[in-house]
RNA sequence: GCCAAAGUAGCUCAGUGGUAGAGCAGCUCACUCGUAAUGAGCAGGUCGCGGGUUCAAUUCCCAUCUUUGGCUCCA
């Protein structure tokens, strides 16, 4: 047995475990389902009254106890019947009796004096499981069988290892994930917020914040540019003929934002760029000779997120996409797709991602246009994917209605998955609004369309960047590349002279006059997790040096200014992490 | 949208049926200091918003907004 199956069958008996407990302090609790999940397991329940965070104590204490008493687990396979009579008074059991298929073995697990409907396995006895590798995590609403139209049930998870120091370990992650919270970091750090005041899901970029933003706007910028793209800019509203047209009043009506009356016309916020590109790619006719068209441009879009799902820069109602629309002839598509997949590569290695993995999503069963085509936009994907060497799985009719797409996943520093890159095919906008190109034989020809975000959006992926860092951004990337830090008042004018060769060189530097100490000034640079800071006292003054601290704490005294400028300088430019 | 919890000073948080408190940040003054917090003082809050109960509500109740953890959703 592998040690994945192992403690999944410790997590899934320590949610049996849990069930007895709940059972016991709370008669009269209805159960439904509790299997094992990643690093943990949950139960969910019918409650006679909600539950508090004391309650996980007390629930706490009772599994410790069962535990304790070392009761087996049995395995008794039994009749549809008898089972229901088991079951009698637990309606959730009884539905689920009903669902396993006919001719299926029907098996229970007995431990102590509870009894759950299960297919198993688990561990021998409650022996096995270790009392204090164990812990109960949080209370949560779930919809029985994850359906909105089923009645709530009250969740609880917990996480369970097969001793306390791999428990630790985990709660080391938990904690350090929490340390890494944009939310948090966003806050300490002054980069950005929010307002409920002002409107939820509303991102204000602040000064600090801003800095990035431009950094890797100016990147992104730039490298379109070598890239073959154009850069576009388009209206923030469009005139409901835009929307009808394109179809989202059909069928995205409900995440749009309400319509504004003028004219006698309703115009609507954008919640995306693709028919405004299209509005510019019908300007004109077109001619083969043109392709392909590489149109890019950070474009903001708003959209009615339901309140519940917001969350911090990963959900917000407004954002702005690093959209870009490929228009493309069909013998261009394979090599767009390989060079889309590649330029994508390149940004995601240059934000210091490096392990990326690739979802290819097939044709849905409802779908717009030529199955042919699919096929060979599917074909393309995959030919890109493979040609990049990169990992990927396929989601057989997972895309969306109009066409394909391939997904790019990135690890953050903790190993967590985020998807940043998305590459789709459309089907839908060129039929709709009837794009064409002539072709070399004379006819009208109807072209490809390709969207594609290799960021996402600023919004979410400035939140990943902050979670990756832990909020210590490469020098490239930092708000305040370089601190200086005068020693004493009588450095005050050499440093602001310093700070102003630094400016120069085009790095982000501020000097820290306060009347704190410099110890303090350390301190306050550090938090703020200042790459470099610079000492400056006699010594520097007299000799033209530099005494430089690093963020991770090294320390180079006496350094040549100008060898600390070139070293920056090769930081920066090489976009390396101190 | 659903279940649950929370909302007190800029931040982190304490507290109470009798109109609020700490630390940090801010401001003022003194100190000018060599690698993660100098000291003293001052100022700062309709206790999320609306309603109800009460002699009295920040505290109890209802409604609402927002946030958090999930569920659903993410074309």
């Amino acid at each position: 047995m592998s040690d994945n199956e192992k403690l999944s069958m410790i997590r899934h008996s320590m949610a049996h475990v849990m069930a007895q407990a709940v059972l016991e302090l709370f008669p009269g609790t209805k159960i439904a389902i509790g299997p094992s999940i990643e690093n943990g397991f949950y139960y969910d329940f019918d409650l006679p009254r909600p539950l508090t965070d004391a309650d996980l104590e007390t629930i706490t204490e009772k599994m410790k106890e069962i535990i304790a008493s070392g009761v087996p687990f049995e395995r008794k396979e039994v009749s549809r019947a008898e089972a229901k009579a088991l079951f009698s008074d637990q309606p959730y059991k009884l539905e689920l009796i009903d669902a396993i298929p006919e001719g299926e073995t029907v098996s229970i697990y007995t431990q102590g004096s509870f009894t759950d409907l299960c297919r198993g396995p688990h561990v021998e006895s409650t022996k096995k499981l270790h009392a204090d590798a164990f812990k109960l995590l949080s209370i949560a609403g779930a919809y029985w069988r994850g359906n909105e139209k089923n009645p709530m049930l009250t969740r609880i998870y917990g996480t369970a290892w097969t001793n306390p120091k791999e428990l630790r370990l985990y709660l080391d992650y938990l904690a350090d994930i929490e340390k890494r919270d944009h939310r948090k970091l966003g806050k300490e750090l002054d980069l950005f917020s929010l307002h409920e005041e002002a409107g939820p899901g509303l991102v204000y970029w602040h000064p600090r914040g801003a800095r990035i933003r431009q950094a890797i706007e100016d990147f992104w910028r730039s490298e379109h540019y070598k890239n073959g793209y154009e850069l576009v800019y388009t209206p923030h509203v469009g005139r409901s003929w835009l929307w009808e047209t394109s179809g989202h009043l059909g069928f995205y009506k409900e995440s749009m934002y309400p319509p504004m009356e003028m004219d006698k016309s309703d115009y609507y916020v954008k919640p995306m760029n693709c028919p405004f590109h299209i509005m510019i790619y019908k300007n004109t006719k077109h001619s083969y000779r043109e392709f392909p068209f590489r149109w890019a441009e950070l474009g903001t879009v708003y959209r009615y997120e339901k309140a519940g799902a917001l969350h911090g820069l990963m959900r917000v109602r407004g954002f702005t996409q690093d959209d870009a629309h490929l228009f493309v002839t069909p013998d261009q598509m394979d090599d767009e797709i390989i060079e889309v997949l590649r330029f994508s590569m390149f940004m995601l290695h240059s934000f210091g991602f490096e392990d990326i993995h690739a979802y290819i999503s097939t044709r849905p069963e409802h779908s717009v246009g030529d199955p042919e085509k699919w096929e060979a936009a599917t074909a393309a994907l995959k030919k890109a994917v493979e040609k990049e060497g990169l990992k990927y799985d396929i989601d057989e009719g997972g895309g969306a209605f109009y066409g394909p797409k391939i997904d790019l996943k990135v690890k953050d520093a903790i190993g967590r998955e985020w998807q940043l890159s998305t590459v789709q095919f459309d089907f839908n906008l060129p039929e709709r609004f009837d794009l064409t190109f002539v072709d070399k034989d004379g006819t009208e020809k109807r072209p490809y369309m390709i969207h594609r975000a290799l960021l996402g959006s600023l919004e979410r992926f400035f939140g990943v960047l902050i979670e990756h860092y832990a909020g210590a951004f490469p020098p490239w990337l930092s708000p305040d590349q370089i601190a200086i830090i005068p020693v004493g008042e009588n450095a005050y004018d050499y440093s602001k002279a310093l700070e102003k060769r630094l400016k120069a060189e085009g790095f982000r530097v501020v000097t820290d006059l306060s009347s704190d100490r410099m110890n303090a000034k350390i301190r306050n640079a550090q938090k703020m997790k200042t790459p470099y800071m610079l000492i400056i006292g006699e010594k520097e003054m007299a000799d033209d040096l530099v005494s430089v601290r690093y963020r991770g704490g090294k320390q180079v005294n006496g350094m040549k200014t100008a060898d600390f400028i070139a070293e920056v300088h090769k930081t920066i430019d090489s976009k390396e992490q101190l």
